[in-house]
DNA sequence: GTGAAAGCGCTAACAG
DNA sequence: CTGTTAGCGCTTTCAC
């Protein structure tokens, strides 16, 4: 056990008979040094395995090379998806990420937060959910890249929610379909808002009607419920907030022994993985995720290096056509079983009324 | 815009009228100074706004109170899922976690595994698939602690998958299977091998016979094209190396018209999130892999601080039943379609047979 | 219990 | 192009 502690820039710098700063130079800016004493101290460097040590160099600079991706839920298909696209695109640029899970507010994973945050020379967050001020405060601390969401004017990356929303119209009216019903998500998610002014507009682009129902959790749970509410006056297509309150629908309905699509066609929003798995197949919006953590981080790149502009990206989604939807059907009968009448209320399928 | 560094330890020092190094220990070691003294640091400190720089401290001290979570796939949610279990115990402990997502082998992930390694104390590795040899040359440059695989004599920490397969024989010899096909997953996969182990053992200890087809790759396309190798000598029970496999074994044989479970029981290990939302609802075996991921930063943690050993955890599994399992049907025509028939060589499921 | 002083390993002017 | 000289902010002996 030799008492080998790593070697440093001075041990390369004896060995190629350089000055120490003449190795800082060949590593942290090759071409401020003749290449002949680059090459020689290369070859010190790594007959003696030397390594940089980004610590000392952070304390030297006042730059990490680390940049935060706050997330509130590393589980979340999605924000894995935005994850990894993120650290590619750090990992590309040199820079190191760190992952804070923010999850429920508690006061452990704020210290953790402040922690993280306070290593890092900038942070990308996927919070979606989180309460504005949260998010005004952490952009307060370091230079910050908002995903999937937008707040005030600080620079975002999003989804173009209104074109995929006018996507998603346009094959349900090419379906034949006259009046949807939207279901909510969370009435504080920015992308509820987004998703309600485009259903607006699409639907007076398309000659749609829409209603909408909710809010709702963005959950499995919370789309079920929604199912409930969705057939006291039910439509031929519904817009769900998200493919898990899709998914929810799609199994309280088929429960009900309502047919997923033949009588209902129900879309989502996130083609997350299970969307595929599901039968029938969830018809949903996809989000350049992988993308959009790879220009957030490529903006926020810009940022800290003041080569960016503090702009708001929208993206183009992708419409993936499933087995959820299908051409409204004129003959309710064809479709095997009619159990539609809910509730004393009675009402029905309007598709069914007939 | 006042040209504002951030406060120094010198800053506060001054403004409590004591030296730099009183204020580093009352921070770094309260209870070495005196109490009086404690207060009026912690008072000037926040009054200055004062954090800690833990770059700075880093430098100093050589320790980063950083570790990596070196994964292969962020995407995957058992991985997710360990990473959420590590995140949390880290922070608990007071470090903040670096994720390093090494996917494909290529040269820039290389590149960045190499730069997240050098700035942290220890690493937790979750890659089920990583080769052995890329396992060990990480170890050497930093302690580690392997989740979910076991290698040498490394530290890790996984699920009990001998006793997983004791409980899913048990589930199924009790639905009356006596024959059961394992669908193996990547030949040179550590579970692999402990699964084909465990399955001899439950065999016997359940009078279960037993045979393996493959190996397949662990994904969805995998269990399908197993499917058709399972057919070509078909048992009522089925267990597939993983979730993923076992999903695609059930579309696959529910698309030829084979009727999962009653014709065909099929289990797999993992418990994702999709096994519950297919139809029908896939039983399987769950690893705790939250607690999994917390016992890895735990152990590394104790490793780090001398105060741990370097041992093996091996972390009770749940089976969770669904829907996917089913008692041997004795008389196959009540399973209302009989397409059991496969390919010109004509076998039979057994249970069809009579 | 507290202060003074010497680094940690690297980068960044500033001269040559 | 390269060497010299200061630090970065904190921790850590070693005295007092």
């Amino acid at each position: 056990m030799a008492g080998n502690r790593a070697p440093t820039i001075y041990d390369v710098a004896r060995r190629a008979g350089v000055a120490a700063s003449t190795v800082s130079r060949a590593f942290s800016r090759p071409g401020r040094v003749a290449a002949g004493t680059a090459d020689r101290i290369r070859a010190a460097a790594t007959e003696l395995g030397y390594r940089t040590n980004p610590v000392a160099r952070a304390t030297a600079t006042g730059r990490t090379s680390m940049i935060a991706l706050i997330v509130t839920d590393v589980t979340d298909p999605a924000t894995a998806e935005l994850l990894r696209g993120a650290q590619e695109a750090a990992g590309a640029a040199g820079f190191t990420t760190v992952v804070s899970d923010a999850q429920d507010d508690g006061v452990p994973q704020r210290e953790a937060l402040e922690r993280a945050l306070s290593t890092v020379d900038g942070a990308v967050v996927a919070a979606p959910h989180a309460p504005d001020t949260a998010l005004r405060s952490l952009v307060a601390q370091r230079p910050a890249v908002l995903l999937d969401r937008m707040l005030d004017g600080l620079p975002s990356v999003v989804p173009d929610i209104a074109d995929g929303m006018r996507r998603l119209m346009a094959h349900l009216a090419e379906l034949g379909h006259e009046m949807v019903t939207y279901v909510a998500g969370p009435a504080d998610a920015w992308a509820d808002g987004m998703r309600r002014r485009g259903l607006r507009q699409a639907g007076c682009e398309y000659g749609v009607q829409s209603r909408r129902i909710g809010p709702f959790p963005a959950t499995i749970a919370g789309g079920m419920t929604a199912a409930g509410e969705l057939l006291r006056r039910p439509t031929t297509a519904v817009i769900a907030y998200d493919d898990l309150i899709a998914i929810g629908l799609i199994r309280a309905l088929t429960a009900r022994g309502i047919l997923v699509p033949q009588e209902v066609s129900v879309v989502g929003f996130g083609n997350v993985a299970a969307s595929a798995l599901i039968t029938p197949g969830l018809t949903t919006v996809a989000s350049p995720l992988r993308a959009m953590g790879a220009l957030g981080v490529h903006n926020l790149l810009g940022l800290l290096d003041g080569s960016g502009s503090a702009a708001t990206d929208a993206l183009p989604v992708r419409l993936v056509v499933r087995g959820s939807t299908a051409h409204r059907r004129r003959n309710p009968a064809s479709a095997g079983r009619g159990s539609l009448i809910v509730s004393g209320a009675g009402s029905y399928l309007p598709v069914a009324t007939l």
